[in-house]
DNA sequence: TCTGGGGTCCTAGGACCC
DNA sequence: TCTGGGGTCCTAGGACCC
């Protein structure tokens, strides 16, 4: 039996817990550069703003002056959300967080009289420890427990937060009445095709052969539907083992068409990302920087590219990472046109333990690692990039836009930042 | 005027080997 | 005219997730 736990609305959620005039409002939370919605509250959800839509479209759908549109402000969500786990990893064993609002767990107690009188516990915990409303949902299998989830949150009738989804008849009523394009793992695509041969609830889906799903489709897709059987079969990573991938990337806020400011950009992201993969304690084998004009801009010739550079040896070295992707930028840069987003990316990474020295490397990599060290020492003191390195200093005309910021976001400045330790071992999935 | 960022897994197809 | 078969590895691209 799992049960997975998820804040409602959470960045919006979030957002209230310092500003408490935002409850009962339409609220929005945008992505960078103030783009498209990524956080709802009920309010913004009932109005019919619908999830990703651009910020300039929400007049499609309700008076905007009656939204409050904020930039998002991922450090403080990351902080709640390491608070609400923190909490939650305290009340119930096997806690797997699966992303910044959500974890899945094993039933924490045998009987589920006991089970749902604490969770109804947990639930009012975190709401008044840390102010933000949670949900829990119980079934066989997670991606049942997803459903549950979405019915305890959306269900007037449940007052305490936790709803079940185990009796095969209930099971059976709530995949008749789950459409096809809701379940978890069925993306668009999925769902039109699947809707094309008739299947347009889960119990539908349910009732394909599963050896039709396997060959018109995938593996994946046959065990999400044994999932909806109530077997557990879905492989989760959680968020809180190590990379296979990291990557930095930004839309500018304007268009950019000079060498000088996206080497500007591309600089500051592989600071970024060497300075992620020191924090896991890892190291990239190679490096990979890409660039892309603007898809909206059908008046401008459209260019993108990428070029991916082997390390000589895997490094997290902030130098060599950023040397790597200006070469790799050099390889795809071409005058004449317009960028709106670039990015760098560390890829073939290996975490911590015996890393393979290149014979003909000359570097001294215990001082290299003394001086990352320090530097990021006084950035953890000072501020991000209070220490950068030089090609970055100029002023960074492509940081993206955000005309949104609460006005609260002081109180970031008093807030303890705290981390929740990375796992080494990738197969931690049970 | 204005359309995010950061991940994972699977599959098909090509290169290459014996 | 006729042009093996089977295996592995790698990569690009497509699908999904929050």
């Amino acid at each position: 039996m799992y049960g997975l736990i998820d804040c409602n609305n959470f960045f919006v959620s979030c957002e209230r817990v310092f500003d408490p005039r935002l409850d009962g409002k339409k609220v929005v939370v945008l992505s960078n550069n103030d783009g498209c919605v990524i956080a709802r509250s009920n309010e913004a959800k009932a109005a019919g703003i619908p999830m990703g839509c651009p910020a300039f479209k929400i007049k499609e759908y309700t008076n905007p002056h009656d939204v409050i549109q904020l930039s998002a402000r991922h450090i403080l969500y990351r902080d709640l959300s390491n608070r609400v786990m923190e909490l939650l990893g305290d009340e119930v064993g096997n806690l797997q967080v699966y992303s910044v609002d959500e974890a899945f767990f094993r039933l924490p107690y045998e009987d589920v009289e006991t089970s749902h009188r604490v969770m109804a516990e947990v639930v009012r915990k975190v709401k008044q420890y840390v102010g933000i409303p949670v949900s829990v949902g119980f079934a066989p299998s997670r991606t049942l427990a997803k459903i549950a989830n979405h019915i305890a949150k959306k269900d007037k009738r449940i007052t305490d937060g936790v709803y079940w989804l185990v009796r095969p008849e209930a099971i059976d009523i709530i995949l008749r009445r789950t459409p096809i394009e809701d379940v978890w793992g069925i993306g668009r695509r999925l769902a039109y095709s699947l809707q094309s041969r008739g299947i347009k609830t889960a119990a539908d889906f349910v009732r394909m052969p599963p050896s039709l799903v396997r060959s018109l489709y995938s593996v994946t897709l046959e065990r999400t539907q044994r999932e909806l059987m109530g077997h557990d079969c879905q492989i989760v990573n959680p968020v809180n083992i190590a990379h296979k991938t990291i990557m930095t990337s930004r839309t500018f806020g304007k268009i950019i068409t000079s060498y000088d400011e996206i080497a500007d950009a591309i600089v500051s992201f592989a600071e970024k990302t060497a300075r992620q993969l020191r924090n896991e304690d890892s190291v990239a084998g190679s490096i990979m920087t890409y660039v892309r004009g603007d898809r909206f801009r059908e008046d401008l010739p459209f260019y993108s590219n990428s070029c991916q550079l082997r390390l000589d040896t895997p490094s997290n070295d902030t130098m060599t990472i950023v040397q790597r992707a200006l070469n790799a930028l050099n390889n795809i840069w071409r005058e004449g046109y317009a960028y709106r987003k670039a990015g760098v990316m560390a890829l073939d990474i290996e975490h911590g333990g015996a890393i393979q020295l290149n014979l003909f490397d000359q570097v001294d990599h215990g001082k290299l690692r003394r001086l990352m060290t320090s530097i990021d020492g006084i950035n953890d003191h000072y501020g991000t990039r209070s220490v950068k390195l030089a090609p970055g200093i100029s002023r960074g005309q492509w940081a993206p836009s955000q005309s949104h910021l609460h006005t609260t976001s002081k109180t970031l400045q008093f807030m303890t930042l705290s981390r929740l330790p990375r796992k080494r071992d990738n197969k931690s999935g049970q």
